[in-house]
DNA sequence: GCGCAATATAGCAAATGGCGCATAAATGGA
DNA sequence: TCCATTTATGCGCCATTTGCTATATTGCGC
């Protein structure tokens, strides 16, 4: 599970994603996280004016990290030239 | 220029680092992102509570964007920006 | 449908961002 | 060294976060 992460809904949606497909709970992320589950909830919808340590906090909980990486236009090329 | 960006000091010196390779300043990332010079200060410096679109406009401003990615190893070349 | 877990919403307090404006400090080129 | 540019700091201000405590509301299995 890897995405672009240009918008805070996109970040939002990935976020989500990733936690059913381990399981979790919102409740539960936010346990790992040092988050409340409604913190969680608003990140998870695109909140914009998150902070970007309470993001970065969500997404070691989720074993997820971020990279910078040149503006693509998000091919499949542009990610293998990544990895 | 890619990297890791797991803490608020390795965005802060990846955008650093990519803006000087730019040839900009502070003033004129602030002026594409609509942001101020001194907030641009105190993003590359590391503030960890910035807003998750203050930040997305400085990369967008850099021509850079966020990835998501599973959490890697940290290898030499990922930490590059701690020296 | 029922019922319980999961998620979203609400009000309040404390804390902090980013802006405007001003200015000090650091940096770099000639 | 001198001076212009760049970067960092300070203060008041308003908006918004997140935590806390509760509570709707939704969703899913049975």
């Amino acid at each position: 599970m890897t995405g672009l992460a240009r918008t805070p809904n996109q970040i939002g949606n990935l976020i989500r994603r990733t936690r059913k497909k381990r399981g979790l709970s919102q409740s539960q992320v936010g346990a790992r996280a040092g988050l409340r589950q409604e913190t969680i909830s608003l990140i998870e919808t695109g909140n914009p004016a998150a902070k970007l340590e309470t993001i970065l906090a969500v997404l070691a909980a989720l074993d997820l990290e971020f990279r910078i990486v040149p503006r693509t236009k998000g091919t499949a090329a542009d990610l293998e030239d990544i990895f």
